[in-house]
DNA sequence: TAAAAAAAACATAATAGTCGGTATGTTTAA
DNA sequence: TTAAACATACCGACTATTATGTTTTTTTTA
């Protein structure tokens, strides 16, 4: 690995672990085994670092995500739980085989819609990207007959894609129940409400 | 109002705006006209300056509001919407008429989470207290025979919980979609289900 | 009830340490 | 020979905190 992947990948380690602020240029310089120089002749700054990072390692990765279960072949039901449980669940860092916990990485995304425009603009563009996902879903469910007609499909994915991200948010809050669960839970309810 | 009031309440408007970590105690010293001795003699650090404020201005404010709906008059469906707009609507800070974003409460709710395991556990605390507001709530729609009883009222309410506390975290990604309608919406689809 | 003592409520000054960032030097590859 | 890819040394600004001094209020005592 080439030296700007390296100090991506061990600042966002370090970032899930301690958060943005809490991580300074002497612990980067250190976890990537670089000095100065050369962190600066790869970073303006240390927050063009971070902009970087979460646009590498989270918003490509969830963008990804869902364009991979876009092509993949499964019933509505399936895709949408499919979608929420691939960016949610196990996540995994490129080339290393470190798990990486959700919920880190949440906060992480939430110090980082506070501090950076661009970050929120993403942040903004990836849940739109998530909506017409569900609702092209939806659409293809109700082509199938599968779906009920009678509610806007825009309407009724956001409802969707709001139970969905509380899911996630409900597990940051209450950790001792399992997102599966939870997820298969409420995808159930839903489905029994959007079904025929 | 007496001196740590004041710099309590100066802490959380400045802690708000930037985040905590962004504010310096010089910027708190200045905001509450008190001098580095002053702060001191009230309270131990920074941090215990922080979990006080969240204390009093998110938790307290949060859990009497909980308590102030369960002896409010209505209907189930009323006691839903109005318990969490009123955590998330229009926050109000004590004697000052100063209206809080929830959205930026919410930011530095998750920076005391990710930090102190006493926020964490008053936050996990808040989520067990609503979700029993809500099966009691639901309970009481059974009683009054609104409400369909298929369904075990503990997984209804989490299902209802995750999709309010959803709603919250939409708002932060899609701001432009006012938190009202998209609350009456969910309501509206949730109510469908959950009724007879 | 006035003086004395004690405690509370601050104010001032200083400190050690860390921070992100710069300027410049050296090595390596094209 | 030139530019890329680093390394070294350094800096001023700012940080939370401490130690100590001063003022104000409360309590105790004569």
């Amino acid at each position: 690995m080439d030296t700007k992947s390296r100090i991506m990948e061990e600042s966002f380690k370090l970032f899930l672990k301690k958060g943005f602020v809490d991580v300074s240029l002497n612990e980067i310089r250190k976890a990537s085994n670089i000095t100065t120089g050369g962190f600066y002749y790869h970073f303006d700054s240390k927050d063009t670092l971070l902009v970087a990072v979460i646009e590498k390692y989270i918003f490509n990765y969830f963008n990804s995500t869902i364009r991979q279960i876009r092509d993949f072949e499964g019933t509505p039901k399936e895709k949408l739980k499919t979608v929420i449980l691939s960016i949610i669940g196990e996540t995994q860092l490129s080339e290393s085989s470190e798990k990486i916990d959700y919920r880190t990485l949440h906060l992480l995304l939430m110090e980082g819609v506070k501090k950076y425009e661009i970050i929120s603009k993403h942040y903004t563009e990836f849940y739109y990207n998530l909506l017409n996902f569900i609702r092209d879903v939806l659409d293809d469910g109700a082509a199938q007959d599968i779906i009920r007609r009678d509610i806007d499909s825009t309407e009724l994915a956001t409802f969707i894609q709001t139970s969905m991200v509380g899911t996630v948010l409900m597990w940051i809050a209450m950790p001792e129940m399992p997102i599966e669960n939870r997820m298969n839970s409420n995808i159930d309810h839903l489905w029994n409400y959007i079904t025929k």
